[in-house]
DNA sequence: GATCCAACTTACAGCGCTGTAAACAAGCTG
DNA sequence: CAGCTTGTTTACAGCGCTGTAAGTTGGATC
């Protein structure tokens, strides 16, 4: 079975391709006979557009990029979920870009050798930081997401990290615990992530009058729930003593859920929990973790909305928008107060 | 700044199209001289080859589809990772398409909605059968996954499900569990997968001279783990006991986990608990869940591997082959005897 | 120095589709 | 019924690249 050319269909129906074509894209001024006559020899010759082709007359490609750290992420493969679904929703296809955390991968997304392949990219950013970004950038349409410092000459969508590391606070103090802990920098993180959620978790305490501790900030070596539990683990057996705790996402909040167990500390009881994302990975965790949770559907479609001005030709000074967050509450931190009051 | 054509290129470097080209691949009979010459041109202008056009021109595009379900599904997102990683060593990109199980997204995959769009598709169909794939599927490189019943004319990899599920049942015998449970069957499921965990569940048993009690096998309404720890409630509250059980799946495991701890029964000691397709939530549920470990990136490895093998040409016949599997052990069924001993 | 060969380079015809401008048809108007 | 409209269809030139076949060059060979 050759392949059908949009001139074979044009050759079998008696016309020319252009009318074929208007009838593949019901262009409305074509006659219903004309039309039910293509119609016929498109299904009899069993005619598909070929869409590469297409791409090349048009210029559009109907494809976008969605470059992020790790598939696999909790995080990311939810957000992708969403991704998935609101670029569909405005006819577009979705090519997921793994960087797996490298500089030269993410360099890549915005230097591509080649061009024309996408029409878009949303981008989120661990290693390149806004200066790399604007030179490398090319002049395809661009989103970025993420809390890195980012370019003004790009668009960027985020949440207020430094409002809902507050809120988290202000969850926790209105339990009545005292000594919040924060979970957890990692060394080399250049993201601005940890650090706005950081510094909301001070203006949080410090809007309470509660001292700054030092200790009660937790490193680990690196991102996994592992690395969560181990300094949990470390911080316990020098002493320290915490009665709530926020985390900077849910894998390190489910390494710290064990870690307290394993202590023998009970959680909500002598240590609250908060993590951050909303994952199902935080949603099945034992006890159910309370979890500041982005509003990943607004993201996503805040994100596309962007780029599809973008695409759309719009110009002009990169725009910073915030998406909604909210606290989910479940056991690891309930509402209401404490147990220990 | 205007789109660089290679026609650009060549009038600047004064030579032709083809020598750019030939620049541009690295083709080996270029002198030296010629290559800088062109290579200075090319940075000049700044030059990005246009992958659209050479698309047409080659008929290749360097793309694979990969057709799930859902994205954010922890094995599938796991999965995707393992695809994009093999895909990315063979010089592919991946186009992630999400179905979300309906049937009209499964038909349109095969279909014409990837007509010269991408080279081949890794699909994982859950709604379509083998005669409907049979049916629908056009001369595009195809490779599924999964354990529907699959047409003899496409190429298919799986694990052993069956023997799995035995391997599950055996090694909870071995802890001297008797009475061992399977979670869960779901209505309206017609792909394999639960049929053939079934059925090594059963043959486990029926090696070790044990009945058969189809109090033992629980159904679900769906396959969330909000499902999987309903499904354990009933059969708690209606009296059924049980001190093994093996999941279809780690979100039914980790939903069963929740169930079981809120029933007051203690896992591992009352009863141990098996997962299915060792997901890092199941990883780091409470407890850790031992769980079926189908090796993803061997699954990955082999559907790329075959797949490029058609877009190589290769004709025949479906191939059918199976990837390893191992048990992941850990707390919720650990090994050696059961503290019930 | 004529001949041949290998190594390199070029010209150009597609790949399959769409946009444009021009052609044609049919219905109205005066 | 010529002259306009409006509506419908057509012809054809690209979109940017690569494969092919036909050149060109420089050196080795006799």
């Amino acid at each position: 079975m050759k392949k059908v050319r949009l001139a074979d269909v044009a050759k079998v129906a008696g016309v020319s391709m252009k009318t074929v074509s208007n009838v593949v894209h019901d262009y409305p001024h074509v006659t219903p006979e004309m039309r039910r006559k293509v119609q016929l020899a498109i299904d009899e010759l069993g005619y598909k557009p070929n869409l590469t082709a297409r791409r090349l007359a048009t210029g559009r490609t109907g494809m976008i990029a969605f470059a992020i750290p790790e598939i696999d992420h909790p995080y990311f493969s939810e957000l992708s979920r969403y991704i998935a679904e609101e670029a569909s929703l405005r006819g577009y296809r979705v090519l997921v870009e793994q960087t797996l955390n490298s500089l030269s991968a993410e360099q890549a997304v915005l230097n591509d050798r080649e061009a024309g392949l996408v029409d878009g990219v949303i981008f989120h950013p661990v290693r390149m930081q806004a200066l790399d970004i604007a030179m490398l950038r090319r002049d395809v349409p661009l989103v970025l997401l993420g809390e890195s410092t980012m370019p003004v000459t790009a668009d960027h969508v985020m949440i207020d990290n430094v409002a809902a590391a507050r809120d988290g606070v202000r969850h926790l103090l209105g339990q009545g615990r005292r000594r919040i802990a924060f979970l957890g920098l990692v060394a080399g993180d250049i993201t601005g992530s940890t650090d706005q959620r950081l510094l909301g978790y001070q203006q949080g305490l410090v809007e309470a009058n509660l001292p700054l501790d030092p200790q009660l900030v937790f490193s680990a070596p690196d991102f996994s729930p592992e690395a969560g539990a181990e300094a949990v683990r470390r911080a316990l057996d020098s002493g320290i003593r915490f009665d709530g705790m926020i985390c900077r996402d849910d894998r390190f909040a489910t390494g710290a859920l064990h870690a307290l167990r394993g202590a023998g500390v009970n959680v909500p009881e002598d240590v609250a929990v908060i993590g951050w994302d909303d994952t199902e990975l935080g949603r099945w965790a034992t006890p159910r973790l309370t979890s500041i949770s982005p509003d990943k559907r607004e993201l996503a479609a805040t994100a596309l909305e962007m780029l599809g001005e973008r695409i759309g030709g719009l110009q002009g000074i990169g725009r910073h928008r915030i998406a909604s967050h909210s606290l989910s509450i479940r056991e690891s931190a309930p509402a209401g107060a404490s147990v220990l009051l």
